[in-house]
DNA sequence: TTGACATCCGAAAGCGCTTTCGGTAGCGTG
DNA sequence: CACGCTACCGAAAGCGCTTTCGGATGTCAA
């Protein structure tokens, strides 16, 4: 429990005080922009400063303002571990976008025993963070239901079912859902089927209900052995596509929640001795990096993480700042970002359509 | 550069006191197991504690104290993109085991223009950190050299080339390497490619020596086209593979820097018409749960990155402890962990090799 | 009963900054 | 020359906690 003593050569403002034959006082107001320190003492403690490698403590700066310019981001319990590939991307946007306006990210993880909502609020409580980020909410979320109703700001990334009331970043999975549906229709496709994830998982959800909107909007006819739901990794989605493959009508096309069961579709095809892309088109979503790696390169919808991670950045310093004004126009921004389709070789008409023309790789929308 | 003030309903030490009726120096002395402290009002302090929802501000008694219990880790600049798998399973490893002694996790990013040795000075200097964890060093790191000199207890996932004189934990990867080889040697295979990383990322040196050592052990030849150095994802591999399958004899097996970079080789393979597993044996490292779920499955080594977190956070807290107590026996504990081999269907005897016994997903040493 | 000791708690001085308030010097104006 | 102003800086009071020091009790033996 005991840390680590400041360094002891680290100078402090009081250093620089007798240094300068100033007040502290003065050093800080110089340092801090205020009107009343003349030009040239400002100039004159801003170079001793930078000489003598002066850092404030940001402990006592803290302690005196009474703020705290740090947001907290509580990982997403072991238990339910479904590993986001992302997730490090967006941290690094949030980190990024930050330390710019000198605010510090905290990453706190959730012990055993305990639950997400528990470890947030003793962060609140103790002081150490001032603000939140959250990813992965589920369609009831209870992280957000705490955050709501705690009065610390906070910005989502993604978004619950109910979601009128507070600040979040999306991605239109619904819509993108539709595209790639639409898509896989254009070339001919009837016979489509989806490979959905985790229900509870609010972008599942929306995956799941674009998916359902596009072919019902199409009149075509979904069989309910071509929705599978719950698959959350390659391994399932390998077992998931060989069932489908069984099927005695089977699709001609699968898109799946995310790229990592796209890959594992794609394996599952080759193990059936069809070829993806070919016997089946398969779509995916992410972007991940080795589906350019795959044969054949995977069709995918893609989400820029990192960007996402410095936009909900931003909101959440807007957010800090709408709440210190205490302004009453409550703005409560929510952004819908649109996922791009990339087409690489993994989707293609269906084999009994005449209309084959290849796809090489290139970014529509 | 404002932060959020702090909840105006959090009750401070204070409000404690002129509830009990006691000074806040009792408060705190009873709170922190003074042993000047009467059993009794200890506990009543402590009862009251929770029922008023009290938690100290972790600000105000860092000042008081003068330390911080706060590690932290600045994230691989974004410029040498290699997009670590595991990353976000270290953060939670070292996240998890640090809450349990009341230590904070602070993530760093570094911001265009800066590198990361600035980055970890000012957390420094500001006194925001009191400890350091690093991870994917290179074989010459600036970071290692600067914590080296810097008074900060620091510890290191992976080691740079020398090593002696810092605290690190790394996975034996050399022998990890020899192991994959011998494991093929003894499948009966003699013409053995490596696919291997950027040789300035110590683990993918440490990889290669591995695999020259078992070749040159075994008294195998390898010519110089087989040692393809640099690849970094997938895609990297799905092009050398292809050369290595081009080559006027090529290879019966490969062994690769990563399972990313095996996943890739896969590919290339089945591109080429041929079978991954039977004409071309094929072994990773990292153990991707994507690796389950290939076709073949892949044989990789494995290693526990979320354990590897907790446990460089045990090292990380012990560093502390000794620099605290100023003990003179400078212990500088340096772990080396063995990577698990997994056998699955990847890997196989040579196909002109009549000793073609099946393997199936098993778990050695 | 008195002195010597523990036992337990209050007082107060910080930790390194910020910020308000007031005071001094310098300036221009009448 | 006195007045009022502005421009600039120092003094000092915190922020919420920790920790040392000493003082007030109570206890026990002589």
């Amino acid at each position: 429990m005991t840390g680590v003593k400041q360094r002891k050569d680290a100078i402090s403002i009081a250093g620089l005080a007798l240094h300068l034959g100033l007040s502290e006082g003065t050093i800080s107001r110089a340092l801090n922009n205020y009107p009343d320190i003349a030009e040239k003492t400002r100039k004159r403690v801003r170079d001793a400063a930078n000489e003598l490698g002066y850092q404030p403590s940001s402990t006592a700066r803290r302690l005196a303002r009474g703020v705290v310019e740090t947001v907290g981001f509580v990982l997403p319990s072991r238990r339910d571990h479904l590993s986001d590939p992302f997730l490090s991307e967006i941290l690094d946007g949030l980190a990024a976008e930050l330390a710019m306006s000198g605010w510090d990210l905290l990453l706190a993880a959730v012990p055993d025993g305990q639950d997400e909502v528990e470890v947030m609020d003793r962060l609140v409580r103790s002081g150490k963070i001032g603000a939140f980020a959250v990813t992965r909410v589920k369609r009831s979320d209870p992280r957000v239901d705490y955050l709501r109703t705690a009065g610390v700001p906070f910005v989502v990334h993604g978004r619950t079912s109910k979601h009128s009331d507070y600040s979040w970043l999306d991605v239109d999975n619904e819509k993108a859902f539709v595209d790639a549906v639409n898509f896989l229709i254009g070339l001919g496709h009837k016979n489509i089927a989806l490979l959905g994830g985790d229900l509870k998982m609010n972008f599942a959800w929306q995956r799941r209900e674009g998916f359902q909107k596009a072919m019902s909007d199409a009149g075509l006819e979904t069989p309910p052995d071509y929705i599978v739901d719950g698959i959350s990794d390659g391994m399932g989605a390998l077992e998931a596509m060989a069932t489908l493959l069984a099927l005695p009508s089977r699709p001609t096309a699968v898109v799946c929640v995310t790229d990592a069961v796209a890959i594992g579709a794609i394996h599952a095809i080759q193990k059936a001795g069809l070829k993806a892309g070919h016997d089946v088109s398969v779509v995916g979503y992410d972007g991940l990096p080795m589906g350019r790696a795959t044969e054949p390169a995977l069709t995918t919808m893609s989400q820029a993480s990192y960007e996402a991670g410095r936009e909900v950045a931003r909101m959440l310093l807007e957010a800090v700042r709408q709440k210190n004004i205490k302004s009453l126009n409550k703005e409560i921004p929510q952004i819908l970002w649109e996922a791009k389709l990339t087409l690489r070789a993994s989707a293609n008409p269906p084999v009994s359509n005449p209309a084959n023309k290849s796809h090489r790789e290139e970014t529509k929308k």
